[in-house]
DNA sequence: GTGAAAGCGCTAACAT
DNA sequence: ATGTTAGCGCTTTCAC
């Protein structure tokens, strides 16, 4: 059984090669005891269609890529596994495609692993999902795009956004209902847009409650754990401290918090802490991270599904999907 | 420029495809001047072959596949990382292809993956690099194929390889020195063969110094963070409880350091917590892990190498790398 | 409900 | 150094 093809099982089964096809394809017109024979010529060689050649055939790869430039291993990882929950039983395989956000030769590149891999489709994770350069050029090739968590809907493609900006502003919610009046603000990486509705969140959250937004207690991150314990340094030396920290993201939360055992602060206590993600590490760290849980893995598979769809119907089909972020409260807070 | 093929290359730059074909795979006895004649073509065009159609005609899909099982993100993202690092420059796609090593099912999945997408190889992670008939399974298809930290180096493909056993034989001695009599150990799960070897390590530095393995402080862990804090309690809530714990993770070893804090004891006064990987949160946790940090990337860039090496030459080429993890000392010892 | 013929866009083996 | 001729293994179109 070196590799049949076809042939092999159109001569076995009695049939040509295009009820093979058919059968393969679970095509309509074919009679059952037909399609039962060919499956038996089928099982019995190991038959497996090749892709390559169906491919250049019928102009369709199988093949769907995930384009990411995304630090965080268990984000990348999530979107995978939805993705290739949904695309699998589908047929389709999953190709990975990690790249840099600010190269001004990704359009490009991009392009070029379209045309030559030929992939169907193509999905987009933050901050990726904002480039709309690069979607319109991805738009133009005529393939199916779908873009995850996007800063805003004005994207002409399908996509699944996130109520960032409601759940941030249920965290600082949270942190007022405790009792905090300064709350410290660590901002996300500037070129993540999305990042900028979290902190729309924390504002309005202080303006509904009357609280002025304190420009010495909003300082830059960058979304890494380094990041956000330097930042956290500059709220917690300061003259006047906070005595809540409410990172952007839980790397930099978790930054916060080491710096916090650091200082012997004690958490909650002295300073509360809360992120946003709800990273594997947010329930090892001491005290647990109070946080916000993105329902990642569901995100990419109604990405995939966006996709499917759309691949599906050969018409472009614009659609988007919205998924809710839920609070995880632990001891940080 | 909908989609140039090679002939419409060759009709413009006035030769045969042939030539083409000579210059896009970069192949000697072409003129400079004509190769410069059919690159400016191929860039008015903006030509890119297919890759269908050149699997097809070849019978190599330029793609190769990563098969994992495993629950670290960390762990995997660096893999793929490493193996892109490699690959990409030579052309080829990585195709990601999660599974689940206890499922009878899985050789015969694996056996369709290949045949269908007609990768041209395989790299595998433990545990499924110590999964013999998988490999033999893999070797039959006359693919490439590179095992990545396997438990012994019988596999009979080229593999990469770590030096556990050494590395924990080290971490144990830094115990000892320490001052350390009493070290309890969590086992990691039954079914990573490579996890023996980290236990073997430990064993070994024990009797060295002429210390007896007591059972009781060898306690069994499943590699996640929960079974770690479990086992930890286990150990530090008997009646002797050790004054260190060697956890063969670092998921495990989070897991006994949240236990450690909860239950109010000092790291590493009360009790010291030595782990294994160096993953992400080893650094973020409080106290910083000590651990034992494995070259992944690098690892897995090797693997690549391997892969393409085996690739070229036709010939079944088996080699075996071996690479050197190191102690990184963090607070917790 | 089934089949025959014509490619898809390349590479391989052999000319020239 | 360059060109010609066959396929690779399927899907598509159209015939029966």
């Amino acid at each position: 059984m070196a590799k049949a093809t076809i042939d092999d099982v159109a001569a076995l089964a009695g049939v040509s090669i295009k009820t093979v096809s058919r059968v393969v394809n679970s095509e309509p017109n074919v009679r059952a005891a037909t399609r039962e024979k060919v499956q038996k010529a089928i099982d019995k060689l190991g038959y497996h269609p090749s892709q390559s050649a169906r491919s250049l055939a019928s102009n369709r790869s199988f093949l769907v890529a995930l384009l990411y430039d995304n630090p965080s291993a268990s984000y990348v990882i999530d979107v995978q596994n939805g993705i290739l929950a949904e695309c699998r039983p589908a047929g389709y395989d999953l190709l990975i495609h990690p790249c840099d956000h600010a190269d001004p030769e990704l359009e490009q590149q991009v392009v070029s692993l379209v045309r030559q891999s030929r992939v169907d489709g193509v999905v987009l994770t933050p901050p990726l999902s904002d480039h709309e350069n690069l979607v319109r050029r991805l738009m133009e090739l005529h393939i199916s795009v779908v873009v995850i968590a996007p800063a805003q809907d004005a994207i002409p493609c399908s996509s699944v956004m996130t109520n960032d900006e409601e759940a941030a502003f249920a965290m600082t919610s949270r942190l007022l209902e405790k009792g905090h009046r300064r709350i410290g603000y660590i901002l996300g990486h500037p070129d993540h847009k999305a990042m900028a509705n979290r902190y729309q969140g924390y504002q309005k959250a202080l303006m509904y409650q009357g609280i002025p937004v304190e420009k010495r207690l909003v300082v830059q991150g960058m979304n890494s754990f380094e990041s956000g314990y330097y930042a956290a340094e500059k709220l917690l030396l300061s003259a006047n401290p906070p005595s809540a920290i409410f990172a952007s993201n839980d790397d930099m939360a978790a930054g916060a918090i080491k710096l916090a055992h650091k200082l012997g602060k004690k958490i909650p206590s002295d300073v509360a802490i809360a992120g946003f993600d709800d990273i594997p590490a947010a329930e090892q760290l001491w005290p647990g991270l109070t946080t916000v849980r993105q329902p990642i893995v569901e995100m990419a598979r109604q990405a995939a599904q966006l996709m499917l769809m759309q691949l599906r119907s050969s018409e472009p089909v614009v659609q988007h999907q919205r998924v809710k972020s839920t609070l995880i409260q632990r001891e940080s807070v």
